[in-house]
RNA sequence: GCCUCUGUAGCUCAGUUGGUAGAGCAGCGGACUGAAAAUCCGCGUGUCGUUGGUUCAAUUCCGACCGGAGGCA
């Protein structure tokens, strides 16, 4: 019997509409999945639910995190864990929304991701090496106490080398033994997963550039000077969401609206790209496909007959 | 109307002292275990504007024509 229903897919697609419509059918609260809804004062240019939208389903995981805070999966996991359990408990159904598939998987399959800290001074440290010493020689060193990574890791993918060096400091454990151990963990929830998408690429992008127009038209600008007034570090984690670095050289007159607005749009069709790239190899996702644009009278209807025979009432 | 420059991949452009061409971006595909809306990797055939000529051979040289930009009138 399944514990969760999930609702994956790219930007755009309709995740959230859907999310509330079978919260509703299947007497479910929504979890949010996405490592910018996150975060307050972000709801134009993240496209997070509006309280109509919701239409009286509760939402969590939206706008619970203080955007000067840069959160992690690990601190997304531990804390949506909670809102699951909490739902479960209650006897509810909890449905995950979301376009952030490493959020999702850790989720349900309940990584452990106890060990160590992260960001703090051995990331300082490690990240102060790596430019004075390079990328090459941070992964001579991983290939000395981790050969398994070292072999897997590209060598201009430093973020990943510097993390493989950060847990081994942190924990006296290798990446490798980490992730071999958290894989023997049975996962924590079973879900049956409805992915949205279209059946073609162009009207998926379409739908993109179109949402980007709207953003702009609701304040996308507006949104990003409030978040600046909250003395943002430059560097936040939250400015790294599509559509606020774009507007924060805007805001600084570095460029125009036009020219920001194409670069939103640009990296948000890249994004969808991405997601779709990450979610393909589900095999276990149920997928639905939008024509030119979603259908949602039918594709609820489908998907409560997926859902319905997947066992869930 | 005349003169000069220009026309090469979806876009911006490089290049071939004549032997049919290559970068960046876009696009497509992939990876992803505490930054993930992040980060990293792989993939380059296109009537070299059209049409004549010279040549063993023209995208490259010459002519005409058709686009585009600028200048002189």
């Amino acid at each position: 019997m399944p514990d969760v229903i999930c609702v994956v897919g790219p930007t755009a697609t309709g995740k959230t509409k859907m999310g509330t419509a079978l919260a509703k059918r299947f007497d479910g609260e929504v979890v949010s999945v996405d490592s910018m809804q996150l975060y307050r004062g972000m709801a134009i240019g993240t496209a997070a639910p509006t309280m109509e939208e919701m239409e009286g389903i509760p939402h969590h995981m939206i706008a619970v995190a203080d955007p000067r805070e840069n959160w992690s999966v690990a601190r997304y996991t531990a804390e949506a864990d909670h809102c699951v359990q909490d739902i479960l408990r209650r006897g509810r159904r909890p449905v995950l929304v979301g376009g952030t598939g490493l959020y999702l998987d850790a989720l349900l399959r309940g990584t452990d991701f106890a060990a160590g800290s992260s960001g703090g001074e051995i990331r300082e440290a490690l990240y102060r090496r790596l430019k004075a010493e390079g990328a090459a020689a941070l992964l001579e060193e991983l290939r000395r106490i981790d050969p398994e990574t070292a072999a897997r890791l590209h060598p201009h993918d430093e973020k990943r080398i510097l993390r493989a060096l950060e847990i081994w400091q942190e924990t006296g454990e290798t990446i490798a033994a980490h992730d071999r151990r958290t894989q023997t963990v049975p996962p924590r929830y079973e879900a049956v997963y409805i992915g949205l998408t279209f059946a073609n690429r162009a009207a998926l992008y379409r739908r993109i550039d179109r949402r980007v127009d709207e953003m702009v038209t609701r304040g996308l600008l507006q949104e990003v000077q409030a978040l600046l007034r909250s003395d943002l570090p430059p560097d936040a984690t939250a400015l790294q969401a599509i559509g606020y670095k774009q507007f924060l050289s805007v805001e600084r007159g570095e460029r125009t609206v036009e020219d920001a607005v194409a670069e939103v749009k640009l990296r948000s069709r890249q994004y969808a790209k991405r997601q779709l790239t990450w979610l393909r190899r589900n095999s276990l996702i149920h997928w639905i496909e939008w024509e030119d644009e979603p259908n949602f009278p039918a594709g609820i209807q489908k998907a409560t007959e997926i859902l319905t025979a997947a066992g869930i009432s």
